[in-house]
DNA sequence: GAGTTTTATCATAGCGCTACGATTTTATCA
DNA sequence: TGATAAAATCGTAGCGCTATGATAAAACTC
């Protein structure tokens, strides 16, 4: 119907484009897009004009242009509840470092531990089109689930393994499992009244499953074993609360040993300790989790349960480099990353 | 010359493109395009057309086309030296926390502190014709500042103020000044005699600016001012090390005030006093910079000198944010976000 | 040196979407 | 009611690139 045939002026984005590189170097636009994709297919001379043609105009790809015309793109979108924790950003960083070798870019997503946004992110990042999917944990909501199923990309579910079957690929290790060596190391180490401090009692699940894992096993050795929790984040400070509370709590047991969720609540649990002058271990023997960098220079240095943060980023973005090459007949792996007990002084 | 006729078979990306939609909802593509935009622009009743085609069929817009078309894209890229710093951790929250809500998605970066991967991260940046840039630190490679300036897009730099001249708009600090005020505290608090801690001597080039600061002001005050440095990260652990290598140097001085380059080695030097034997604040008054989750709670709990990532993060977005809005007509804002003393019992 | 294979380069047709201006519909007014 | 203005919808032409298959050039055969 409407029929104009006049021609409309062009919105250019960029200032150099292939094209104007085809030109400089005196071959057709395909011959460089050849050259930046696979530059061993180009001659040697047609390869070096072009590089001098692309160095010349410093010339920019377009890497919107290019994922819309191969129908991929060349981002992974990673999503986890947030880089301030010290866990997560160390499997950020490298699956970045990974990624990045293969020139794969990181798009990263927060969701606060909040499973909306999540499902949120995950649509976003759908939008791109990415080359994969890297998220955090096994539990989504419904609709996060669906997206992920539906969805025609490698999907990795890291830091948990366990709980819901995975949905593509999975990297982690069994956080039941973490719980339950933390307690059993306690009770092999002579204590006989376990107690575990966990926060964000709410949202995070992972943290939920270690106690338990600890609860059961605490249980299972026939030790009276319980739950101090909290809704608020798993802070220092939060650590010092749940240790008074604790104080007060079990005034007069003795041979007690607790586990933390983390080691921000171990840390913050020997210098209540302290203030209060209370002996550690002697009086109360504490495992944190998380190995975190203080772990090792605390004073008394921390005995806790290490994950493995950075090989998990670095076997996920394995699977998702090795899905890639393999294509349709990729397998569906899942990868223990396991964990270790690192026995130092406060247990 | 090569005059193919046949038509090719098409490459399909996606399952449920905009025209799915449209036909779905009885309407014109362009349609379910301008309802996704500008909502209001549509009549109410083939909003709630489109919005149900939309729901039934799943459909997920393909940002890429979308961006393409648009000549620009909803990413902003956020290079930072690593994610595993606490301070980047917070302000790259804190970036998309405020960057989301106007549907701008972070696409990550980490330059592990070197220069050439720092330009790498740029030029790839630039390829997603990102909506705006933002970076840490004023002081970049020549090439990556080439880059930044060629770019039509609004760059922020953060945390970091002073130095070199801003490209865009700029939020952050005086790491100078930081150093300054840490020094002036321990003199007024009666320390005759200043050293300054800090670690990864080499790259770090605010934490190079914080020992610079701190050295001036001390011997600004007539005060001998002396700086213990170390190519590793700043880690607690290096913490230790330091002071005890302090404690050797300067055996039997009094009056000693210690400032660190950030809260990590004043909990390592805590914890060092602490197996020495040594009283905090008594013997010697520590200041750490960073404010870090655990600064309040140790024991003594950690006098020191707080940053406003967060702040920094948002008033980031903010900027971008106003400049996407004003377009071309936009000024370049610097913004000073400051610091706070916070004085607890170590110094 | 003509025929055959291999290698290098090219022309074209979209990828899915948005901007633009044109067209149609609805609301407002004389 | 007809003329005019405002609002809603539509059709088209790319955005810059890549995949594809066709052509041209070079390297082998016998």
């Amino acid at each position: 119907m409407a029929g104009s045939a006049v021609p409309r002026k062009r919105r250019k984005i960029q200032g150099v484009t292939m094209v104007d590189v085809a030109r400089r170097a005196g071959v057709s636009p395909s011959t460089v897009s050849l050259f930046l994709r696979r530059p061993e297919a180009v001659s040697l001379k047609v390869g070096d004009a072009v590089q001098a043609a692309i160095r010349e105009l410093n010339y920019v790809p377009n890497l919107m242009a290019g994922g819309l015309a191969a129908a991929s793109s060349s981002v992974v979108g990673v999503i986890v509840p947030s880089v301030r924790n010290a866990f997560f950003a160390e499997t950020v960083a490298a699956l970045q470092r990974e990624l990045g070798q293969a020139r794969l870019q990181i798009m990263l997503g927060h969701t606060e531990y909040d499973q909306g946004v999540e499902t949120e992110l995950v649509r976003t990042a759908l939008s791109w089109a990415p080359a994969a999917l890297v998220i955090a944990g096994t539990e989504h909501g419904k609709a996060t689930r669906q997206l992920l199923e539906a969805a025609r990309v490698p999907v990795v579910q890291v830091w948990e393994l366990g709980g819901e079957a995975p949905i593509d690929m999975a990297v982690g290790f069994h956080h039941y499992e973490v719980g339950a060596a933390a307690a059993r190391h306690l009770a092999a180490r002579g204590r006989r009244r376990l107690v575990f401090f966990s926060g964000r009692a709410n949202d995070d699940k992972r943290a939920a499953q270690r106690a338990a894992g600890f609860l059961a096993a605490g249980r299972e050795l026939g030790l009276v074993t319980q739950h101090l929790s909290h809704p608020a984040p798993a802070t220092t400070e939060l650590g010092g609360i749940l240790f008074a509370r604790m104080l007060k709590e079990l005034e007069g047991v003795e041979g007690v040993g607790i586990g933390c969720s983390n080691d921000l609540l171990a840390l913050g649990s020997l210098f209540e300790a302290q203030r209060r002058q209370v002996a550690i271990p002697q009086q109360y023997a504490v495992i944190g989790f998380g190995d975190l960098e203080f772990a090792a220079s605390c004073n008394p240095a921390l005995s806790t349960i290490k994950p493995f943060g950075d090989l998990i980023g670095s076997e996920a973005a394995r699977l998702i480099l090795k899905s890639l090459a393999d294509g349709e007949a990729r397998e569906h792996a899942s990868i223990d990353t396991g964990f270790g007990l690192v026995h130092r002084q406060t247990s």
